[in-house]
DNA sequence: GCGGTGACGGTCG
DNA sequence: CCGACCGCCACCG
């Protein structure tokens, strides 16, 4: 079966992993995918998806801890997904990943 | 095949 | 807490 697997395609695969709720780091899921180092490809990645996709990418932040999309650029919507779902994020798009990192099985 | 680029990450000031 | 710098890697022209 080989890996046809485009990189895009492990992504979103473990993007849609995240439950609802809870928020993963752009390396959190490039480590999670065996992409290594490339966290950068992650957004890359995301921000190819086409529209009306079914991949919760609004649960993918950044290692700080706060939305990298610029606001004009879907950080508003990101922000108030998150909100809707229970995710507490302040209005400089700060959010606890004490609280709701996603923590697959200790591991990651 | 080479080089520029980026929804990143970690360190330093 | 915030900004600047450098290092990593896969995608695209």
């Amino acid at each position: 079966m080989r890996r046809p697997s485009p990189t895009y395609g492990r992504i979103a695969a473990v993007v849609r992993r995240v439950p609802r709720g809870s928020v993963a780091t752009y390396g959190q899921v490039a480590r999670l995918a065996g992409l290594g180092q490339a966290a950068r490809q992650v957004g890359y990645a995301l921000h190819a998806l086409p529209p009306g996709t079914t991949v919760p990418w609004h649960r993918v932040i950044n290692a700080a801890g706060r939305i990298s999309l610029p606001p004009d650029a879907g950080g508003i919507d990101q922000r108030l997904r998150l909100l809707a779902e229970g995710v507490t994020v302040t209005e400089t798009g700060r959010v606890s990943l004490e609280r709701f990192q996603w923590r697959p099985r200790g591991r990651a």
